[in-house]
DNA sequence: TCTTATTCGATAGTGTTACTATTATAATTG
DNA sequence: CAATTATAATAGTAACACTATCGAATAAGA
């Protein structure tokens, strides 16, 4: 299983940081520590000072390494979007039914996350937090276009292409996939959002999962 | 038609200002003022001192209306959503068939906003690419119980509520109404952003409104 | 009209954040 | 071993998010 580490973690785009994070120990560090800091404090109120304490390093080290803690989170971000690439491909092999690879990427997609023992440095359960929380952060802001040019945003782009080409080979007229599979991802991240801290914007239910549920027949009813 | 305007003003949550900024001059300077600066600059670079500039006034003064530059977004989506729930209700007075009714909400929460002359004072366009482009960092933080506890959000729920009764009266077995509520609206925030800054994540089409004829037949398609 | 309270602008100040710059030392590589 | 590179340590800056104080203008009440 772990021949697929490096793959993935060579794919990310070199625009988002200034020293490749895996290269070394402190990198690593970084990274991370990141992930816990992020996950406990918020992004607001996280800083690369309180990093440089956590990792025994220093702001200026980390400053090598990125230029921005909004250029952290974008590397965080881009990771955990290849993850769910490699995870979704993995999980449509040797599935021929299409409908069957909907359901099987919209549970991933949706799904509560749990850990990955392939990659050791990152807590995927934290840093599935993360990206709920705060990947929009990376895209809702004045700099979305020049940090699109640099490629912040393409495995999120590649995963929706990828589940879009699903639902074409389910029905080939249909004119919404983008549209549908960016809903259905951002849907699910602010429903188990709002089930944790604003309930009555949604119908979650205990001990079923609700939500991947809800948007995998969403997701079929729609393209029918 | 002026008389509804009192009455959404004075129902947004007191916990959100110390003082009413519709109670002074000055006050719906800061507000009229605010619209115009964050929609200008994204709320990271919107700053007190810049927006006292830009009202001839000074930081200390706003400080006197609103606690942080926090409250006052909160504040304008507060508003936001009170004016979406009387334009809500406006539009379904006299229509009995549940279906149109939800046709017309949906439309409402997902169209274009055009400028609407019964409130002088507020920038509808501006304000609706501040609801786009910063509202999900209101609730995407760790103060959002707190907030949530003061009522901050008092209005997206009513919002919400009041479409889910309308789902309800449709199909009253459906198990699912806030959830599909929630996400038509955070959805079609959503693509009308993509739409701008990440076309490959839509599928937008110009000339056509293709965002809420999208949703409004997602949400009859689902709940049937 | 005199008093009192409120409002607002002006100014100053504080701690923190998000960096940048410099230097010395330790580790790695050729 | 020499040369390069990586890192830690330290210092410094401009801007930000406030807080505090004070005095002038205005409005409200007696």
């Amino acid at each position: 299983m772990n021949r697929f580490q490096n793959k993935i973690t060579l794919n990310i785009c070199e625009m988002v940081f200034i020293k490749d994070p895996n290269s070394s120990e402190l990198g690593r560090n970084i990274v991370k520590g990141s992930i816990d800091l992020i996950d406990e404090l918020g992004f607001e109120d996280f800083t690369f000072k309180k990093l440089s304490k956590g990792i025994s390093s220093t702001e200026a080290s980390i400053y090598r390494y990125f230029e921005s803690k909004h250029h952290l989170l974008s590397y965080l971000i881009l990771w955990y979007w290849g993850w769910q690439e490699y995870r979704m491909i993995l999980s449509i092999t040797n599935i021929d039914d299409s409908k069957e690879q909907l359901k099987r990427v919209v549970k991933i997609l949706t799904e509560e996350i749990k850990e990955d023992s392939n990659f050791a440095e990152i807590n995927e359960v934290k840093l599935n937090r993360i990206v709920i929380a705060e990947a929009s952060k990376i895209y809702l802001n004045k700099k979305v276009d020049h940090d699109n040019s640099l490629g912040f945003f393409k495995k999120y782009k590649e995963v929706v292409q990828m589940v879009s080409e699903i639902i074409i080979s389910i029905n080939s007229t249909y004119k919404y996939p983008h549209m549908l599979v960016s809903t259905i991802i951002e849907g699910a991240h602010h429903q188990r959002y709002f089930a944790q801290h604003l309930p009555s914007l949604t119908d979650v239910v205990d001990n079923e999962d609700s939500i991947t549920t809800f948007y995998q027949k969403l997701a079929l009813k729609e393209i029918q």
